[in-house]
DNA sequence: GCGCAAGGTTTACATCTGTAATCGATGTGA
DNA sequence: TCACATCGATTACAGATGTAAACCTTGCGC
């Protein structure tokens, strides 16, 4: 058993693809907005028409990524998985993948590849300070 | 400029999928098999039948991902970028698109969802230590 | 020589994704 | 009240992806 079965990154089997990442992202940065809303964040930097964003959200409701909730005559949209949940799910998935779930080595691989400037060196150092007392 | 900017994964827009993925692994691992020596490490795996495999060789090779050799009336296949490259890729859209290209973000990340475990941190002690004297 | 096995190439086809347009219901200002 | 603006829902459609079957050529054993 794979030791990152345990935390899905969201409902098993749903993945969210890009553009449905873009749109979660402005409902995580504020939750309950309507299409409109979401579309006057987003559209302009993807050059999306409001008609995309409607069709995102439809389908982040159906994945149940997103939970709508009436407002009138419109929805309220709004993220039913924090976005750490995601972001932790996609990191482990990578490591799972390519790194044969060592993250330790993700971090060697980003610091062989000078991924890692000498400032993330020193934020990994404290971080690692801060973790082991 | 990013100090990763002259290590591309792969060609510009040109990805691989997730299926491909696992043909290249085989490659990486030894290269110049054929068709079917490569669906002897994965179809298994994978329940994938040959015809399944000499599709994806056949994209890989069209995407430039693979170099197919003649060899009598066959042919060898093999990788032409290393899987390190790859990964460094994959590795770096990742953090881009979800630590807004903070690889200790990521690190940071690991850390406080507990992916790492002891044993990680020990490695990634030990690496630091190794990185600067 | 001939049919079969092995190879690559072509074609197939269902899903998923990206990106909308269209449709039908409804609230709203004139 | 009536045309119009909004909304969500439905439908569309091309390209990518997963997964293969069908096809065509050719070397090989009989």
């Amino acid at each position: 058993m794979n030791p990152s079965d345990d935390i899905p990154a969201f409902g098993p089997g749903e993945r969210i693809t890009e553009a449905e990442y873009a749109v979660m992202e402005a409902l995580w940065d504020r939750p309950r907005q309507t299409a409109a809303e979401v579309c006057e964040e987003v559209c302009a930097a993807r050059g999306w028409s409001l008609a995309t964003v409607k069709t995102l959200l439809s389908r982040l409701v159906q994945k149940g990524a997103l939970a709508s909730e009436p407002d009138g005559r419109r929805f309220l949209y709004t993220p039913l998985f924090a976005r750490e949940a995601y972001v932790g799910g996609e990191s482990r998935r990578l490591v799972e993948r390519l790194f044969g779930g060592s993250a330790a080595s993700l971090v060697a691989h980003l610091a062989e590849t000078e991924a890692l400037t000498a400032n993330d060196l020193d934020d990994i150092e404290a971080l690692l300070k801060e973790l082991r007392p």
